[in-house]
DNA sequence: TAAGTTCACTTAACCGTTTTCGTATTCTTA
DNA sequence: TAAGAATACGAAAACGGTTAAGTGAACTTA
């Protein structure tokens, strides 16, 4: 690799001289500046980001956090799709992403903040993890710019998806569809289910919608067995909901299974919404409605937000952003006004 | 952060001591030793990873190139899961991932080789990308220890997924369930694309099946559009498939929606095959047949092999790896011999 | 025209490691 | 017991950059 030692020997300077140049410092002489950079470049010159991350203190290489519950991370659609636009957004700015892990050494195993801090990583972003283990708790005390996606810790900026406008937008084109007896299963407790759960409420009391306890059950998210055994259960109800909106897109399989199982039309005789607006389920038929999140905008404001965080830590604000998402009108929830 | 030197003023001892001493080199005492790394342990030293690499010529960062074509790269469960199983067996051996990219600086742009180098990554993988760009051909040419998936250059280590042993199990397989008059919709042209359809045709002849050219034909990957459309034109030949293969499960869905569409009964009435082995397919009823490809086992080879080729580049051959899949049996294909 | 500026470049220290070579001390062995 | 070997540690250079401070020459300005 040729080195700045080497085109300040090809051009009789010194090497401080080629690094100011290079750098476009102004106390270089412009014919100099021209020069030295023309024989960089015909040389071949890279700069070597190991050494100036550690003069500098900067490596513009942000850490990533994606442990991967059972079906999530990676391989999840709506992940994949944040990380993407993530990537995408900070690549454009000279930032690179490595991900952050807990297996370093083959011996010795080290925390996430540790690994961050080895690495020297300018900020790090908290995609999908387990948002109260203590490690975590660690990460996001260890002072480093930090951005969480769809969770809030005190001092640390969040982008999240707005679920209770979310769930609002849905309840509603539903309501507004001519649907009454509307039921939810809901995911597994986290913050982002409460938030759906509660705007399901407070939305379905505005509507002046009754809600019967049994209306509202659980099943984990990406479940599909629980919640084909939920939607079971809503069917065999005396007064069945005309509608059921499911934790996620991928569970509402499991209900629609159910559904024609029981040899009932779609939407014809009961209707189903799903939450995410992950792409398969716009190419199956019934095509799914589906709050379908904004995944692109999700990723690049939570990259804009941890560059700002980076480079202009007196004044970036932390704050939590909120992201709307739309209502994807697949044809799955039968319009009852027709 | 606390360095090496902070540590030996601590111990009174020098920094090359604590150096040897933090790396189990033998010529320090084993009492010197064990105080140190009691004294590093208590400080909180963590090993600056620039530093280190820039004396070592080693980073421990493997670069993951990711180039994402329409519909292709991270959001797509085939690569996103080989990626994962990737990652997961190289960071258990101490490496850490990080996405090449060629948007680097925000004023020129550098390619994907100069990224690499500037990087100093030790190894990288080419997991999705347009393999016959010039930038990339300038990539695997650039002396750093590689990998490919599904794809083979010269001189290249490549893990392949084993299309020829998968499209003669997948197409056996339906044999076997009777199919004697099966249609092939493949994938746009690519390696993977001609090894599934020359495999397609041997077996065919090996089984003595009759492949009439019109049950052959083209649909890209991914494209629900495409299936439609040659799913209509198969259903409307007078002596029509009784089984059709589509180029993989995401488009499989759309000839499944041109079934339907003919009020045709799945799998009664036609039977459907797809190539992947996608998670949803499996939660959807008629869950569908697939030649599931093996990705951990892709992901997992990749990683040892291209950390053989870093840790051991004399004695490690480059060479091609295959991986076999296996069919995955849902209830898309009806048992004609019942 | 002498003193102060500006310009263009160099010197040298430093970032946090690793590693070669050197050396003082202790241990062998004849 | 003196010479050679082994042991345990330190000094210093090096990796490839950045940057504060310094310097000599040319240029202003009063």
């Amino acid at each position: 690799m040729v080195s700045m030692k080497d085109i300040s020997i090809a051009c009789g300077v010194s090497v401080a001289t080629v690094s100011k140049a290079l750098n476009d410092h102004n106390d270089i002489g412009s014919e100099t500046k021209k020069y030295i950079k023309k024989v960089a470049d015909e040389m071949g010159y890279l700069p070597n980001s190991m050494a100036k991350a550690l003069k500098t203190n900067r490596t513009y290489n942000i850490g990533v956090l994606f442990a991967e519950e059972a079906y999530s991370g990676l391989t999840h659609d709506y992940y994949a799709f944040v990380l993407d636009s993530f990537k995408n957004t900070v690549e454009e700015r000279g930032y690179d992403i490595t991900f952050i892990n807990s297996a370093k050494a083959r011996s010795e195993r080290i925390s996430y903040l540790e690994h961050c801090r080895s690495r020297g990583f300018d900020g790090i972003a908290i995609v999908c993890a387990d948002f109260y283990s203590p490690e975590i708790m660690q990460l996001v005390r260890g002072n480093i710019p930090t951005v969480t996606l769809d969770h809030i810790f005190n001092n640390v900026s969040a982008v999240m998806s707005n679920n209770v406008q979310g769930m609002q937008d849905l309840l509603t084109y539903i309501y507004e569809k001519g649907h009454r007896r509307i039921a939810f299963i809901h995911g597994a407790d986290s913050a982002v289910t409460q938030s759906r759960l509660s705007s399901f409420y407070r939305t379905a009391a505005q509507l002046g919608l009754e809600i019967p306890d049994e209306y509202i059950s659980m099943a984990p998210y990406r479940d599909t067995t629980a919640t084909y055994k939920e939607t079971m259960r809503l069917l065999d109800l005396k007064e069945r909901p005309t509608c059921i909106i499911y934790p996620d897109d991928f569970a509402a399989f499991g209900g629609i299974n159910a559904i024609k199982e029981r040899g009932l039309q779609l939407p014809k005789d009961i209707s189903v919404a799903g939450y995410d607006g992950i792409r398969i389920a716009r190419h199956i038929e019934p095509t799914l409605t589906s709050l379908a999140q904004n995944t692109q905008k999700l990723g690049q404001k939570a990259g804009e937000k941890l560059i700002s965080l980076i480079e202009h830590p007196k004044t970036t604000l932390i704050e939590r952003i909120l992201v709307d998402g739309h209502v994807y009108e697949g044809n799955s929830v039968a319009d009852l006004n027709a």
